[in-house]
DNA sequence: TCTGGGGTCCTAGGACCC
DNA sequence: TCTGGGGTCCTAGGACCC
């Protein structure tokens, strides 16, 4: 059996436990930028905050219904996430950490899941204060169909009769399905399958041309067929991206240096911690696509390295290269992307024929950056093209302290 | 004025190999 | 007049997830 353990409108309640006076009331967290909705407390669901929602739109119903508006904090949910697994992990040795807010967790052998479960959700929301729901199946597709249900019931759903599968898939909306996004719907609704249950009686070999093979995992596990296993270790990732909108847009060339330089030096940070090297790195440009009355551009380009490296040097100085490559004077753009692809573990660098390169991988003055910034701070050592008015930083006007991660933030009693 | 960020997997088709 | 067979690798595009 396979449990889905996920944290309930996880951003909205790590906001609301460290301000209590927010519980029982209205709380949404927004998006990078302020731009949006993307965690709400159920007392907002149920004013009707939709999932998404613009924040500038939705301002009105937000001082209607007194709803408390935070910025998005990663550093706190990141915190809290690994309190949430750890305690997770005393209860099965198999957990595979899916996202931020949700885990699976293997069971098999285990007997009397129904209680089981409520030890493990009572044990997780007495030692965080995060509210989890717990949902058990014979597959991971069951699993997270079981979770859904618990959110509206005790907070724990076992499926384990066919019975009891059968009646839950039937009023089971087939947009909901994990592995059914926008697209699959849409066509699927559209043939009058609207429940899961229906999705499951089409035969095979049209969920296979119509769907690929992911889809026909995604049948077989509706049947109770196991296909999706855990995974229980972490594969080395194949991509890394860092990707903001700014404050504000912008089609200042100088801008647009700075914030191709910072968000670069980051994706080096990444690489570092993850010690590997990237081959490739794209950098592209976005003008706002919700304002038809811009002209638009999105040029990209992907510029191959000579050896795989992750110093922040080399990796910054490609990036410039291929922004001053794609730049379009008269643009307001509005983001810029870089990421680095080819990624293979640092200790596999393979150099080029021709490549004249002492050393290894890692450079000195790239090491003294990381030891300082973790020291001092972040930013502390960082490469000049950066810049330090950064007028197209992020706005963040709702942001909560960092009670776990900072020591001048930690809350104080009398 | 203001609309997120970071990933994965699968398939088809083209280039290339012997 | 007639033009093989069996593969791999890479990329772009499209779907999905949180």
């Amino acid at each position: 059996m396979f449990g889905l353990a996920d944290c309930n409108n996880f951003y909205a309640s790590c906001e609301r436990l460290f301000q209590p006076r927010y519980n029982g009331r209205p709380v949404v967290v927004l998006s990078n930028n302020d731009g949006c909705v993307i965690a709400r407390s159920n007392e907002a669901k149920e004013i009707g905050v939709k999932m998404g929602a613009v924040y500038y739109q939705i301002k009105d119903i937000i001082e209607q219904h007194d709803i408390a508006v935070f910025s998005s904090h990663y550093t706190l949910y990141g915190d809290m996430s690994a309190r949430v697994m750890t305690n997770l992990t005393r209860f099965t040795p198999e957990i595979e950490v899916y996202s931020i807010d949700e885990c699976f967790l293997g069971f098999s052998g285990y007997s009397n899941l129904e209680s089981y479960g409520h030890l493990v959700r009572s044990t997780v929301i007495r030692n965080t204060g995060i509210p989890i729901s717990l949902g058990i199946a014979p597959t991971k597709v069951l699993a997270k169909v079981a979770n859904k249900s618990a959110k509206k019931t005790s907070g724990v759903m076992v499926l384990d009769s066919d019975e009891k599968i059968k009646s839950i898939l039937s009023a089971y909306p087939v947009e909901d399905l994990w592995g059914i996004g926008r697209q699959y719907a849409h066509k699927l609704i559209k043939m009058g399958i609207e429940t899961a249950d229906q999705l499951r009686s089409l035969p095979i070999d049209w969920v296979q041309t119509n769907m690929t093979i992911v889809g026909v995992r995604m049948w077989r596990e509706l049947w109770g067929e196991s296909c999706i296993p855990l995974e229980l270790t972490l594969d080395r990732k194949k991509a890394m991206c860092t990707s903001r909108a700014f404050g504000k847009l912008t089609g200042d060339y100088a801008e647009l240096r700075e914030a191709t330089t910072s968000y670069i030096s980051r994706l080096a940070v990444k690489l570092r911690r993850e010690k590997c090297c990237a081959n490739a790195i794209t950098v592209k440009l976005q003008t706002n696509r919700f304002n038809p009355n811009h002209r638009q551009a999105f040029p990209s380009i992907t510029i191959a390295l000579q050896h795989p490296v992750n110093n922040t040097h080399d990796l910054v100085r490609t990036a410039l290269e291929g922004l001053r490559r794609i730049y379009i004077r008269g643009y307001l753009f509005q983001k810029v992307e870089v990421m680095a692809t080819g990624l293979i573990p640092e200790t596999e660098v393979q150099l080029n024929m021709f490549s004249v390169y002492k050393g290894n991988v890692h450079d000195k003055l790239s090491e003294v950056m990381d030891k300082m910034n973790s020291h001092y701070g972040s930013g502390t050592l960082r490469i000049a093209t950066e810049g330090d008015k950064q007028r197209w930083t992020l706005r963040r006007e709702f942001l909560s302290p960092e009670y776990t991660t900072n020591w001048n933030d930690i809350i104080k009693t009398k």
